[in-house]
Order: C-alpha cells, then sequence, then structure tokens
DNA sequence: AAAATTCATAAAAAGTTCTTGACAAGAACA
DNA sequence: TGTTCTTGTCAAGAACTTTTTATGAATTTT
C-alpha cells in the first residue's frame, strides 16, 4: 500500500520541492502552509507520516505536534532551520520521532522517512494487516490482489481499493459522497457518477462467485458489500 | 433536499452569472452586493454554502467570512481576483474551506463547491446509531435495512425513515404534519395524504409479523408505532 | 339519519435515481 | 513512440420511488 506524507511548511516552494521529490520516490503527498491547515489536513487525509516545520505563522510546528499527539501515534519528523533554537528534548517530549535541520539533504531525509517508519511498523504491524475474506473470496490491499475462488483477478486499483473499503465495513451503507471521501480522497473533484461505474466493472467481476454476498444498491442511498449470515 | 447557496460579490454580473448557472445545476441561489447586505442574507437565508468574494466595498469578504464563523460553521468558499494580494494561510486562520482564483472556469467551481459540500457532510454525518429492535422486527438505518423475522426486505427509503422514525418514538402519536416535519423535513411542501400512502404500504410488508407491535391510526390525530408491553 | 370529516386504497402521473455502453483523457508500459 | 490499461465523463433509457388524485368506506358530529 502508498505511504501517504503530510508536508507542513510555510515556504510553498519547500513544499512543492518535497511533494515532487517523494511523489518520485512513490510516496503520495499531501501539503499544508500553516498549523491550522496541517491539523485539518491531518484529520482528513490520514497520512502515514507528518513532515513538520517548526517555525510557521499562527500556530507552530510545536503547538501542531502536541495537538497530533491527542488524537494519533502516527511518526512526526520535524524540520528545523539551522540555529534555530531548537530543544530537542521538547520536541522529544512532545513526542516527535526525529529531526532534520535545513537546508538538509534529500536523501539524507529520505532515509530518515524509511527508518522511522520501519521503526513504527515494526512496532504496531508486526501483526501484518489481515486480508479481508468471504466465501470464495479474498481482497489483500497488501498485495494489492483479488482471489476469487483461490485464483488471483485482475482488478484495477481503484476498483480495488472500493471494493476493499465496502467489505472491510460490510453490510453498512455508504452514500457516493462518502465513499469519494474515504476510497477517493477528501480533495478529490469529481463527479460522483464515478462510484457507479466502478461498482458496475466490480459487479462483472464478482457475478456468479457466491450467493453468500454482494455489492448491493441501496436505492437513494448508496452501496453496500452485503453478507448474509 | 435542494442545496441553498448565498454568493456575496460587489459585481452584479458575475452575481447574475452565478446565480443563472447554478440554479440550474439544481442549487437554490441568493445573491447579495457587498458585506453588510451579506451578513444580513447569510442570517435570514441560512444557506448551505457561501461564495465569497474578498474585494468589495463598505465591509471586505474577510471581515464578512469572520463574522459568519462568529454565529456558523457553514463551509466558505473565498473568490479571489489574480493577482491579488490573497494570503491563504490568513484565509484558513479565518475558517475558509477553500478558495479559487477570478476568472475561474465553471466547472471547476462547481466541482469544488461539490467537494467542500461532501467534506463537510461526511464530517457531521458519522453518528453510527442502533437498530430498533422489536418481537420479530429490527431497523437499521446504518444498513438501510428492515429485517422482519431475520430476513432483509426491501424497503424503499422515506417508507423504511418513516418506520424507523415511528419505532424508535414508539407509543408517541404524531400528527402527520410532525411526521412531514421529522421524516421529509421541515421546508418539505405537499399533501399531507402521502404520509396515508406510506403507512400503507408500510402496512403491506409488516402484515402478520408480530402481534406485539403494529402501526396504529389514532382517528383524528395521526398514527403511532404500537407496541405491547 | 344526514352531513361532515377523516381514512384506506388503488391507480395514474410525476419525479428521481441507477445502469449501462460508448468514449476520451491520462498513465503505464513496452 | 505507439499501444494498452485505467480512470473518469456523459447521456439515454430503464428501473424504481414518491406524490397526487379519485373514490369509497369508516367514523364522528349535528
Amino acid at each position: 500500500m502508498e505511504t501517504k506524507l503530510l508536508v507542513v511548511d510555510d515556504d510553498v516552494n519547500i513544499c512543492d520541492m518535497l511533494k515532487l521529490y517523494f511523489e518520485n520516490e512513490n510516496y503520495k503527498v499531501k501539503t499544508a502552509c500553516d498549523g491550522v491547515e496541517g491539523l485539518k489536513a491531518f484529520k482528513l487525509y490520514e497520512p502515514d507520516l507528518v513532515l513538520l516545520d517548526i517555525m510557521m505563522p499562527k500556530k507552530d510546528g510545536w503547538q501542531l505536534c502536541r495537538e497530533i499527539r491527542e488524537i494519533s501515534s502516527k511518526p512526526v519528523i520535524m524540520i528545523t532551520a539551522k540555529g534555530e533554537v531548537f530543544d530537542k528534548v521538547l520536541g522529544l517530549e512532545l513526542g516527535a520521532d526525529d529531526f532534520i535541520v535545513k537546508p538538509f539533504d534529500m536523501k539524507e531525509l529520505s532515509a530518515r522517512i524509511k527508518a522511522v517508519l520501519r521503526r513504527y511498523n515494526a512496532h504496531t504491524n508486526n501483526n501484518d494487516e489481515e486480508a479481508v475474506r468471504f466465501e470464495n473470496i479474498e481482497i489483500s490491499l497488501q498485495r494489492y490482489e483479488l482471489k476469487l475462488n483461490g485464483k488471483a483477478i485482475d482488478v484495477p486499483p481503484k476498483e480495488l481499493e472500493l471494493l476493499y473499503f465496502l467489505a472491510s465495513n460490510c453490510n453498512r451503507v455508504f452514500t457516493r459522497d462518502q465513499l469519494l471521501d474515504k476510497v477517493w480522497g477528501f480533495d478529490y473533484l469529481g463527479d460522483s457518477r464515478t462510484v457507479d461505474v466502478h461498482v458496475k466493472r466490480l459487479r462483472e467481476k464478482l457475478e456468479g462467485v457466491s450467493d453468500k454476498w454482494s455489492l448491493k444498491t441501496v436505492w437513494g442511498v448508496g452501496y453496500k458489500f452485503d453478507t448474509v449470515i
């Protein structure tokens, strides 16, 4: 699964540069320009790691780090300018996982990110994310794979993600808007008919595999992965 | 339910153009020409989203946005002219939800409006509630499902919502007008016979399922979901 | 017991929401 | 570079829901 980074820095150039660089390294990257926006983005985007500049207008990196820690244990790497008053102890107290000093070498930052993620995942993820299973179906985001009757089937990423989300929240209805939010991302701009089309394509693939579950339309509401218990 | 937009811009042509365009997209649209009028309109009209030009006589967009935030959390999208001094951070501080730069593409604005509304609603709507249960019946809005004798029955949204409302307020009588208010929405315009028809259709489905409860008519008053205790 | 009001029901009309196929833009790949 | 695959858009028509209307039955009032 793609790792999501959130970059919070008031310097738009740095934001853009980091975004470009890490997208090229196969991360998903969102940026925010200040602490307020950063917190919003953290809640909505649910990143796997946050890169946080300390000096920012209105709400600084310390403050944001503290607020993030109140709601999550996701790794945070602080960015600090050379010569900036910087209390490592204080940072650790606030729950930051690592630090890097501006101007930094991108390769070094990249290495630190990997290291922090590795540590974090070793801690939390020794129970490798289970695949979602029902009769004759198995959906794994980890392998990006859909198995029907034990046989792997080619499925495009978006379809798989949609199916995974619905199946792992089975029997619950989601509106198209909720699905766009959860699967496509909070900042997706586009038509909600898009969901229909993906559901249709999934149905073609899932047809006749089992009568214990199905992708159901809930008229006037949305869709759900329905199971018979 | 129809979504209400409020457009605040000193340029009457832009107001008219936006009104025309979004009415065609099935929004309700009110316009206001300056900040003072805009605040008035916001209070009276109670829009679901505000489109706010920054440069305006009397009271500018910043100021209006701040004042709206004091009394409401409804989404605000700021409109800014190209090249206009524009502080994104300040905008976010003030609580704006998105921005668009003049001259803008109507399709993009439309997409942004949808996205902002989607986010706003996704946030406010995640109230996981329990299903309502009586003998042989179970009604869940989360699954959008009616189970009779443990078996799921197809029920259209309005019927389900009506049944859910009555059952979760069992033994209490509601007039047709109250039901229209609670289930259809306060701004519903239409005949109260509508309720009768829905009750009738529900009765067809619920017939003979249990003698511990029923949809009762209270003559001269309205309906209730009646239970024997 | 007649008149007036209120309900139940069926069926038509109006309105909304889905499905689907065709197509185009963009990404990934060779 | 062209080719294939994925993703998203659109629009027509199908499927379905909701509302209105009409009529007769039930209940209350006078």
